[in-house]
RNA sequence: GGGGGGAUACCAAAGUGGCCAACUGGGACAGACUGUAAAUCUGUUGUCUUCGGACUUCGCAGGUUCGAAUCCUGCUCCCCCCA
């Protein structure tokens, strides 16, 4: 069993994954025996984003490497707030709310961990687990005579999720908040008790929570357990990644649409897209140097962050939705759009695109090019209609119309029903048929 | 309580009787360039139009005038100074 160990801790040295680890053998010791690891999440919203996908794809190389890894999601923590990073106090979430949060993010984690019973992992199938659970068991009286008893505060205040908070005297820090890193420590002595768990992972802001966690299995457990941090995930003007005009980049279709979700990556800047292929992607590092290395000479044919879109994309909404947003990609930024059988093809490609509706008959009589700007409400109105259509940034078909007295007709449909506006480089809209 | 200043289009800001749909800057929107980037350059930026014009807009309501964003009266709101 424990033969085919791959390992991990080399590839994630090379992927630059590695912020901080509690300890120099780490990489020896995973190499030993297969190991339970965990990483946990906050259900802070009912579906995951990007500033997640790091520490799960982190759980997610371990399994392949041959460990057993517990996603823990955080129904008890998370509804009382992280301070770490934090600047201010958060408010609460109804526990209501967490739960039908929990609910939605255990399905996406299903799609990146194998929880399957014959999970090729050595050390057998994922594990999802929610401290909820166990936290929501203990009295609080409980709690503090077995957790709180070996806790020391003057560590606790020292740590700098807290200290910072302490410092700033116009935010301060709630009882409640400051109690979270007693919370996540236990989380690790029950999972170590409960699984064997031996390793925690984290962001790098992670470190305190996940030292105290190291500190309190040793005085409740008499346990050694590691821990190990990842850089976070950031630009190179230091900005978050996966943060767009709409807020943040998740991981749910419903939310950001695979065609965003692509379009997100294949414009990461150059100087971030071999950061991101190293930390979201299990390309092969032969790969990846060949990706920088294009990056270098040919920036202009961006292979690298067409690579990353299509592999993230593929990962995270599956093939099928890839091939779609291929070829939406090839028609938003190709050329003219040809004639498609059937309303439902045109209807997937352009799905997020807005549509108005048209009787049959005003098309079958002809539709000046500025009325049918309006009625797509590309154009506020028919006068700025007409000064698009001068500038030439009016297109049927993505086809530019040059004249003001262009007449729509049914021979523009692109399907049975369906007409393809475009004002400028990329705004579409489009007119729906009806009787 | 007294004195002074101000309110203009998405924002900022000119304009103080006709040449004002209103300078200019920003933003926004198009186009060129480009790597679906940045920068740059060009154009547009009240509504409608049979492309001749027509209509509505400069805090609100009235008034003077052939004609007002511009002058007068009242109202509302904002800012500053003195008490």
């Amino acid at each position: 069993m424990s033969g085919n160990l791959q390992d991990i801790f080399a590839d994630l040295q090379w992927r630059q994954l590695v912020y901080q680890a509690t300890s120099e053998r780490l990489g020896a010791w995973l190499l030993e025996r297969p190991r339970t690891v965990y990483a946990g999440f906050d259900p802070t919203s009912d579906s995951l984003h990007v500033g997640h996908l790091l520490p799960l794809m982190l759980l997610r190389r371990y399994q392949k490497a041959g460990h057993r890894p517990i996603a823990l999601v955080g129904g008890a923590t998370g509804s009382i707030g992280d301070p770490s990073g934090k600047s201010q106090e958060r408010n609460l979430q109804s526990l209501e709310q967490i739960e039908a949060n929990v609910v939605a993010i255990r399905g996406q984690m299903a799609q990146l961990l194998d929880f399957s019973p014959t999970a090729a992992s050595a050390a057998g199938p994922a594990i999802l687990v929610n401290n909820y659970d166990w936290i929501s068991r203990f009295s609080y009286l409980d709690f503090l005579r077995d957790v709180g008893k070996n806790v020391p505060v003057n560590v606790m205040i020292s740590k700098d999720s807290v200290k910072n908070r302490l410092e700033n005297p116009d935010v301060g820090i709630s009882y409640t908040e400051f109690s979270y890193m007693l919370l996540q420590a236990y989380d690790f002595v029950h999972l170590n008790r409960t699984y064997g768990c031996e390793l925690q992972l984290g962001g790098s802001d992670q470190w305190g929570n996940v030292t105290a966690g190291i500190d309190l299995a040793r005085r409740m457990a008499g346990a050694e357990v590691f821990g190990m941090t990842c850089p976070l995930l950031t630009k190179s003007d230091g900005s978050k990644m996966g943060k767009t005009e709409g807020g943040a980049l998740w991981l749910d279709a419903k939310k950001t649409s695979p065609y965003q979700f692509y379009q997100y990556w294949r414009n990461v800047a150059d100087e971030d897209a071999g950061k991101c292929l190293r930390f979201l992607t299990e390309l092969s590092h032969e790969e990846i140097d060949h990706l920088d290395h294009c990056r270098q000479t040919e920036p202009e044919r961006a292979v690298s962050q067409i690579r990353l879109a299509e592999w993230l994309t593929e990962l995270i909404h599956g093939r099928g939705a890839l091939d779609l947003v291929r070829q939406a990609t090839e028609i938003f930024f190709g050329g003219e759009i040809g004639k498609f059988a059937s309303d439902a093809d045109l209807n997937q490609i352009f799905a997020e695109v807005p549509s108005s509706q048209i009787e049959a008959a005003r098309l079958a009589a002809g539709l000046s090019i500025t009325d049918a700007l309006v009625e797509a409400k590309l154009t506020k109105s028919k006068g700025e209609a007409r000064r698009v259509v001068a500038e030439g940034g009016a297109y049927v078909n993505n086809r530019r119309i040059e004249s003001e007295s262009y007449q729509v007709t049914t021979a523009d449909l692109a399907s049975p029903t369906m007409l393809v506006l475009r004002r400028g480089k990329k705004n579409y809209a489009l007119l729906r048929l009806v009787e």
